[in-house]
Order: structure tokens, then C-alpha cells, then sequence
DNA sequence: TAGATTGTTAATCGATTAACAATC
DNA sequence: TAGATTGTTAATCGATTAACAATC
């Protein structure tokens, strides 16, 4: 049960969705499971899946049988660390604030949305996914009231370093951006940075067919 | 200008923040300077940012001086190919289809956006963007009849799965896929997964000061 | 026991960082 | 020339893959 002091972050990245799989098997009433299939499910190689459950430490595996998926999901559950709770705010009520406040996988992980925040007063008082929009004016206050460590930014890209400089004056500890725009924020906070155009453009160099992409790797 | 046979991945998903930065200070009328400024306002080193001009083959830096930002920019582009343009449709549009269709980065970098698609019959013939809403059913035949080589997915995670199938047997070549479903699909198509709750969970982890995230890089 | 499958080791690959010689 | 800054090399780090001994 007790894995080692570092695991890496690709490993990390990965077990969300071993957990989907295992749930997906676990519903067709599967219980137990080798490798292959867990593996196949999550679009990994067998030998990786192996690998990050021997980083992890876990430990329901039996040379010869498979995996109790049962006790394995407990596992990665607890790596995960979905037991203690960790809230959250959205800054931008717009189509992308909108979808990720509805979205199912923002709900899961012991993940708790304590607010969203928008400039438009039209906006503002309305509910999303059973929260209540609140105006950016109050969003330092709320940050700092209720200690919240984690901000998706979820503006536009001309507002987004305003936003981040007022979450860490206030005392935000995590960032995730969605703005294409490189946040300048101090080192003591984590930025997570998706800019969905640009996942976008590196498929767009495979359809072309460009040299510079001559050998990537399928599927991440 | 030639860059060499293949560039590093890491490398490419770094030019469009290159471009940016630049973009960012020609318009506040620098038009020449070091690494180090470009780098910095690119979340990078100056050492990463002159290793990734190296292996891309740019050839606008002057020892001693830095770059002609100007000409930087043209080599930049022409390394992620925007002259040749590529065309892509997005199935699903709720909030996220929403959201993608208007995004700003969908636009950039010889990127046609030629339909959305939905199930609901409420939406087919609204426009989005500029861009008419068409029905589920008329998707196969949209691909295959315009040869759109890249389908993004923002359709929820039970359809997605169903999605990738249809467009696969049209013809698409490249997946981006929001769901968070591992999707199924031949070799021969290259999927990019994005799953925005798996990236807040991973914000998560650090928030909780988790012992499986002991020290993970800052910023990515 | 024989067959199957794990957990781990070693080899490979890819990406980042640091340092510095080249040179404007 | 002297100072600055590039482009590249070598060292490090991290992640993936392959192979196999351990063992149920």
C-alpha cells in the first residue's frame, strides 16, 4: 500500500484512466483481470501497465492469475488521494467555464467546485451544474475566505494574467489555464497550462504530412 | 531554413508559444532581441529556447546580438506548416463544441473549421461561428464527400466511442478526442486525448501536498 | 507439475539542462 | 578589441520498452 516517495508523472497521468477501465470491467462483471486486458482497455502496453502499478505499490496482482480489480482499484483510488477533499473555483462563465463546471470528470477525485466568476453582470446570480455564478469583483475575497488552493482560469487570453495576479495575491496555491497565454505567476505556483488550439495544430502537421513530423508516436 | 528529418514533439508543441512571444513584443515594437527575453516570455529557459530554434533548423540569431524576431517568426511558421491548409469538423455542440468552435487558437495556423455536428435536431441549422450546425446523421457521408481529415470529439463519453467508429470508416486520419473514454481505433489513426478533469486531478495532487508528488516540475 | 502471468531488471529512447567554444 | 550572446556538445534526467526470472 505504501508507494515509494516519488512517483513519476506520467505514471500519475495514466491512472485515471486504469480506473476507468477497471470500472468499466467491474460493470460488465468482470472481477479479476490480467494485465492485457486492463491495459488494452486503457490504450497501454501491458509491460506499462505493469510497470506503473510497481511505482504505485500496488500490490493485488498474482504472478499466474491477474489483478483483483476490486482491491486494485482501491489502490490507485488511494494514490490518487481522492479521500481528502480539494476545492476548486472557475473564473469565466462562457461556453468553456460553462462545459467544464457541467463536465462528469470534474466531479470526480474528491474534487469540490465552490464557485464560478464572470464579469457579466447577465450572468452573474444565474446557476451552473447547481453553482451560482458571482461577479470577478468578489473573487479575491472568496478566495481567501474559503482558502481556496485551486483556480481554472477559463477566460479569455487578455484577462487571464489579471485573473492569475488577484488569485495569487489571494492566496491560490494551483492554477489551470486554458487561456493561450504563458501566465507569469511566482514559483511557488504550480501553473497547468492546455491550450486547445495548439493540440490541434500538432494534428494538423501529421495531416499534413510534414517532414518535421516525420515519426510520432500514435495515441498519447 | 531545411529543419532536420524529424523534430522532437516536446519541441513543435513549444512553437506556437514561441510565436506568441514574439507576436507579444512585435507589437509593442521590439523587433530584434536575445533568447533570453523571447524565452522568459515563453515560460522557458533561454537554453531550452535555443535548443528548440537549433533542432528546428531556424537561422535568424546573430551571436552576440540575438534575433531578428521578424524573420524568427517566418522560420517558426514554416516549421508548423500553416501555408498548406488543413480542414477539420467538430462533432458535439454543447458547451465544449461551443467553447472550441469560438476559440481564437481553433483559428490559427491554416486551420478551416467546415461543420459542427449534433444529435439535436434543436441546433442542426443554428450557426456557430459562423459555421452551420449540421445532424449526427449526415456526418459519414460529410467526411468522406470533403475528405476532412481530423474529427475533434466533444461529444459525452457514451457517444464518443460510436463518433470515432463512423468518422474512422469515413476516412479521418486524426482524432482529438475531449470525452474521457480510452477510444478504440486502427493503428493507422492517430488519436490526442485530452482529459480535462485528469489534468485538474493532477493539480489536485499537489494541492494535497501528496507524498506521490514529492517534486514535479513547476509550469508545463 | 505445467502453464500463465506477474514484478523487476536492464536496455533503449527521448527530452532537458548546463556549460562553453565559436563568433558577431 | 572586449562584451555579449549564439549554437552545439556533453551530461543528466526521466520515461518507455523488452525480456525474463520468480512464482502462483
Amino acid at each position: 500500500m505504501p508507494q515509494s516517495s516519488h512517483v513519476p508523472l506520467a505514471t500519475l497521468e495514466r491512472l485515471p484512466a486504469y480506473l476507468r477501465a477497471i470500472d468499466a470491467l467491474t460493470s460488465h462483471g468482470v472481477g479479476h483481470a490480467p494485465s492485457s486486458l486492463v491495459a488494452q482497455r486503457s490504450g497501454v502496453s501491458s509491460a506499462q501497465f505493469r510497470k506503473d502499478l510497481s511505482l504505485v505499490g500496488a500490490s493485488s496482482g498474482v504472478r499466474g492469475s491477474g489483478y483483483d480489480l476490486a482491491g486494485l482499484r482501491g489502490e490507485l483510488r488511494d494514490v490518487l488521494g481522492s479521500a481528502e477533499r480539494v476545492s476548486f473555483v472557475i473564473v469565466g462563465a462562457g461556453h468553456l467555464g460553462h462545459a467544464l463546471a457541467a463536465s462528469s470528470s470534474f466531479r470526480r477525485g474528491g474534487l469540490d467546485m465552490l464557485g464560478i466568476f464572470d464579469i457579466d453582470d447577465e450572468k452573474v446570480g444565474t446557476q451552473i451544474a447547481g453553482v451560482v455564478v458571482r461577479h470577478d469583483s468578489s473573487l479575491a475575497d472568496f478566495v481567501a475566505e474559503n482558502g481556496v488552493s485551486i483556480v481554472v482560469i477559463a477566460t479569455g487570453p487578455d484577462s487571464a494574467q489579471s485573473v492569475a495576479d488577484v488569485v495569487v495575491r489571494a492566496g491560490a496555491q494551483e492554477i489551470l489555464n486554458f487561456a493561450s497565454v504563458v501566465l507569469q505567476v511566482p514559483p511557488c505556483v504550480e501553473v497547468r497550462s492546455i491550450d486547445l488550439g495548439v493540440e490541434l495544430q500538432m494534428l494538423a502537421l501529421h495531416a499534413r504530412g510534414s517532414q518535421a513530423m516525420a515519426q510520432v508516436p500514435s495515441v498519447r
